[in-house]
DNA sequence: GTCTATACCATGATAGAC
DNA sequence: GTCTATCATGGTATAGAC
């Protein structure tokens, strides 16, 4: 166990702020130790490299994001578990809002983010997220429909960030909704 | 009018391939000074500075979109013209795939295109689409709806890039639809 | 175990020769 | 219109002080 606001906290919250802020590349290790008044090659001290830094801040999001799927898959040799697109869209929609500030850093700068293989663990678990939504061998016409109200919440969880979470959630649950079924599986 | 295969059309030939397929800071003038066989400061001569270069790739996409929604606001003085969302969401769903590559650049690196004003520019004509979806002072449920249905197209665009775009507009378009109408303006 | 001092290399960018 | 030479900056990495 850590104290609760020793260095590499300290780093992570900064760094944080600044890569969502103005972007990961646009921030450099100097910007982010000169903020917290050590040198540079301290950061090395508590971070292997940037690559390590970014990993350390993306990681928390990504692992929920796959044990969200992981929990609603059916179970080795069970059938197609049921889920309702409503509460499954809900459900997805809390955790986007969560982590928002995180995904907005992950969708807006994916080619800084592919040296961590990002971009296939999201294309995974967005592949999976929609087997739920639609069940086993969806058509290409219905993985359309899904790729709207999935992507489409996403923005309103990251563009309507300032508003309260009961504000958007409804409306946007809806939509995503309507998206979904609007197209036949 | 310039030749065919003057050396400024080669560059911004070269460098929208790389920029788009592994990111823009990520692509060095030297890697696209090299691929041409030529020098780094050749590339200045035809481009002032690495935005310069940025900025001459996007700007078309950006004219595009500004022309899209210009073309369609009422004229001075006139009442709101009606627009048929299907009409509207299809025309869009056309540019956003014409332009898809640059799109996916734009949405994909906002920060490193901080500089361009790029944020502020999407953000206003698109706030403009919105209201020729909804009409003068839509509420806030009708206008994450709509978000829903621009922002999911815009991912479908992207996303399923590789397929005919017969095959895929249908789909998005009447998904988008059904994100739009779920919600009362 | 925690950090400073220092060096190294690639990059964006400029000046001036051809 | 293109090149050689050069500079400042910033990411990376190591050596060693405390």
């Amino acid at each position: 166990m850590a104290k609760p606001t020793d260095t590499r906290t300290r780093i992570l919250a900064v760094a944080r702020e600044l890569f969502v802020r103005q972007g990961v590349r646009e921030t450099s290790l100097r910007e982010i130790a000169d903020r917290l008044g050590i040198t540079k090659p301290a950061l090395y001290y508590h971070f292997a490299s940037r690559e390590d830094l970014v990993r350390s801040i993306v990681e928390p999001m990504m692992d929920g994001m796959e044990r969200f799927v992981a929990e609603r898959e059916p179970r080795d040799g069970a059938g197609p578990a049921a889920h309702d697109p409503r509460e499954l869209l809900g459900d997805y929609f809390d955790l986007a809002w969560e982590h928002r500030d995180v995904l907005v850093m992950v969708i807006r700068e994916l080619p800084v983010l592919a040296p961590l293989e990002l971009g296939e663990r999201m294309f995974s678990w967005r592949r999976r997220l929609i087997l739920l939504l639609l069940g086993p061998e969806p058509t290409t016409a219905a993985q359309i429909a899904a790729t709207v109200a999935l992507g489409g919440m996403s923005d309103c969880a990251v563009e309507y960030a300032h508003l309260p979470l009961e504000q958007v959630k409804g409306p946007a649950v809806e939509a995503a909704v309507a998206a979904l079924t609007a197209v036949p599986a």
